[in-house]
DNA sequence: AAGTCATATGACTTGCAGGTCACATTATAG
DNA sequence: CTATAATGTGACCTGCAAGTCATATGACTT
């Protein structure tokens, strides 16, 4: 966290680093980022940046809590409309108030989830080639459901091919990520707890996707 | 794409370079990779490296292809049980095929899917307990959609838990990509294609959780 | 005015990255 | 055996990163 120092400046000064750390964040990432950069960009030196923070970690950290803190802010007189919910539509609620938020603040938003959520995905150029087989794949297949009548043919096949991508790529990421602490990944894989849960979140992904009728057709 | 040099080089040769640049992938993602270290770990010397590569991304390009080709190896002679399954069952075998291949070669997936799915999984220890307070809130939303009777008791709360972070993450990520092409984001976000967009996806969340039944008490 | 303490500075150190190149080695051809 | 082409080598270059530190500034005390 932030030493004292950092926290004794006028808030103007604050706001300065604050703004070119995010920004920073936003283009390069974490790992990329460059304190060089910062310090130029916010006219503070380097061994002010030392004095204010340990070290770029330290920087991003601080700029949770601030997103945690302007959140906070931001929602703190919006209520869910109507008074209760169901759950459901409270994490609507939720989804769509966040989505606001990140609207509101885009480049720390985007700062914060190249962070949190992956560099991959900036590499467009690159990779997008090889993702891109993977759609066709999973369009052909989707189309394919809609033809056999297994999937109401009123369906967005660009939001259904979105909703597999997700799957297999949560999937293979829970798989690397639980797998990799076993000792024989293998037999964690073929184990019938494993199994079962991927059918689970295959069944939860399936289920959506077959229960379209009215509510695909018009808009909430 | 690797040059004629390095197709030229004996199997065994090859296979110790991409052994090397998988194990650097694996441990460092793309951005962080050393061709200084690949080198050493492969015992060739700097110079052969760039008269094989143009760079660590060509290897890395080279990589991806490399896998497509065992994949297509491993896979050719498997097929799916059962003659004609129907589009979901098909897809549950492909993705169940894909988990045995990424057990089978576990360092190689994790090269690739580090780079292709993000390298923000691999920060943990700083990260980790800013998404722990996110997992919380799902947790405490889902039992509570459970007492009032809105989802089936029999599921599986740590994996709605997954399931709900899997989609608040792939629609944050969605909002920041197409979002940030847009002129002005928050006019993009409000309109109604968008929220509709939104609320569809959330819906295949909705019904996949609401619909559990018998298929979530029995393992398949 | 003199002293003291927090703050600010940027030249400098160290370390490692990507990439080059003159030269050494080995294979191939005549 | 020699000439020519292909392959291999590692010292070396430049560039930029993180982080340090002796020194300067200036505000506040007595």
């Amino acid at each position: 966290m932030p030493k004292q120092t950092f926290l004794n400046l006028p808030q103007e000064k604050r706001q300065t680093i604050i703004s070119a750390a995010v920004e920073e964040f936003a283009q390069f990432g974490l790992e990329n980022a460059s304190t060089n950069r910062i310090v130029e960009n916010s006219g503070i030196s380097k061994g002010s940046f030392y004095q204010y923070f340990e070290d770029k970690q330290d920087v991003f950290r601080y700029l949770l809590t601030v997103l945690e803190q302007e959140k906070m802010n931001h929602f703190k007189d919006k209520h869910p409309p109507g008074g209760n919910l169901d759950t459901f539509n409270y994490f609507r609620w939720m989804v769509k108030a966040g989505m606001e938020f990140n609207s509101a603040y885009p480049r720390m938003a985007q700062a914060v989830s190249r962070v949190l959520l992956g560099e991959g995905l900036y590499y467009g150029k690159l990779l997008t080639e090889y993702h891109q087989k993977t759609i066709q794949v999973f369009e052909m297949m989707i189309k394919q459901a809609i033809e056999r009548g297994e999937v109401d043919p009123s369906i967005d096949v660009e939001l259904a091919v979105m909703v597999m991508d997700t799957w297999t790529n949560a999937i293979s990421t829970y798989i690397l990520n639980e797998g990799m602490k076993q000792k024989d990944i293998m037999k964690w894989v073929r184990s019938a707890k494993t199994q079962e849960k991927i059918d689970k979140l295959l069944y939860v992904m399936e289920y959506g996707l077959r229960k379209t009728e009215s509510q695909f057709s018009g808009s909430m």
